[in-house]
DNA sequence: CTGGCGTAAATTGGATCCAATAAGCAATAT
DNA sequence: ATATTGCTTATTGGATCCAATTTACGCCAG
């Protein structure tokens, strides 16, 4: 007998599938900062009770991308320039580390999914997945430093600006900037040179971050 | 009349109250690493249904203090020596950097504030509170950096290995140590000597990691 | 016309009930 | 004796129902 088998344990609860679909929504800024999130609405939307809505916005809560008041509800929550400013130094701070400490553990293999995904950003023509590939680019990278936690928390620290991060890649030269600076690291990392890998992903952030901060104002609209 | 107003829009929600609950028993390690957590079980020591204690579950399991399997229940998480490892290396690349912008920042009224947990921490007796008075010290300390997402990110690694560090204050010269060490912190804030707070309060973390290590053999009993 | 008040509708928090799954155990067949 | 099957029980996931609270609206007095 031969069957490919299939973890049946790991099907996805309702209430997981409500918070993926949320979470997403809410990264992406296709719900609206400030926006309110009823239970019934979305409850009927997935044909759910309003049980696993519940720890679905529960979870969210944890994670920081909604608020909670009491009888109120949930609100999509957003960011002050204070607060974005602060994500931004954080991944200054954090990012750099990782890749310095990926650069001595990535494995060929690693190397080519890496370098596809950057090829995959640079040639894509559509606006709406350029923020998923850039995400996709870095993450790849990282993770060749196996530090769990370290990437748990930059994920997080993303998510809450991805809605900027997006906004700024179609703005300016944001996608041009960010192809050629991707290469650089890139060839930082296929060099083995973890300490201009580190740099240049400073160098990145920083530049993200600045830019972030000259086209506030358009963003905020 | 004289009363001290109470917003009452904050009053605790039941999953709010098990999920601290909860949370305070598994950082202390009143649970043990691997205990199953049942959920009857729970809602009847509260007084409570099941779906709070659901709720409570879900955010214990986004902040990394539970494991869950659907159908199976939630357990108490543990850690690695390698996840705990990494856990302390993210401490020493941020909290050093948070307590540098502290203490540019630093009133006198929050500088008293920690000089009195330093004190406290210092003279207590009662080894079941020193973790909680060393924690409180540096949360003092790092609050004036006015840094939220460090601050909850920093909190929630301090989570994780809290256990450990409780352990480690009792064991070996871990007290005396650490008395020594929150003194220089301390006085480096007050001189207002930036550089000097971070470097040692990098020097305390790595003193409590190497610690850590070598009573690991100690601590897995 | 405006501001306060009371009631009704909307909404959330929690309890109870039912369905789905896992784990343990007995019965049976080889 | 042992392995497989089917049943029973424990436990979780989700739906429905009820209570507590907020919000909206209409009414009335000034």
């Amino acid at each position: 007998m031969k069957l490919t088998p299939v973890d049946i344990s790991k099907t996805a609860s309702a209430s997981s599938i409500v918070f993926e679909a949320l979470r997403d929504a809410i990264i992406k800024g296709d719900l609206a900062i400030g926006e309110a999130l009823r239970q019934d609405e979305i409850a009927k939307l997935f044909n759910v009770s309003r049980i696993p809505v519940r720890e679905a916005l529960s979870r969210l809560e944890e994670q920081g991308l909604v608020r909670t008041q009491r009888y109120k509800g949930a609100v999509v929550s957003g960011l002050s320039a204070e607060e974005a400013t602060e994500i931004f130094d954080f991944r200054l701070l954090v990012e750099p580390e990782i890749i310095r400490r990926a650069v001595t553990l990535m494995s060929e293999e690693e190397l080519r999914k890496a370098r596809e995904f950057c090829r995959a950003f640079s040639e894509s023509d559509d606006p709406m997945s350029w923020g998923d590939l850039n995400r996709e680019f870095h993450s790849k990278l990282y993770n060749a430093s196996r530090l769990k936690f370290h990437l748990e928390v930059v994920d997080n620290a993303m998510n809450r600006i991805d809605r900027y991060l997006r906004a700024q890649l179609v703005l300016s030269d944001g996608m041009e900037r960010a192809n050629r600076e991707h290469f650089g690291i890139l060839e930082a990392c296929e060099a083995g040179d973890a300490d201009r890998a580190a740099a240049l992903t400073e160098a990145h952030i920083a530049g993200v971050k600045d830019s972030f901060l000259t086209h506030l104002s358009l963003l905020q609209s």
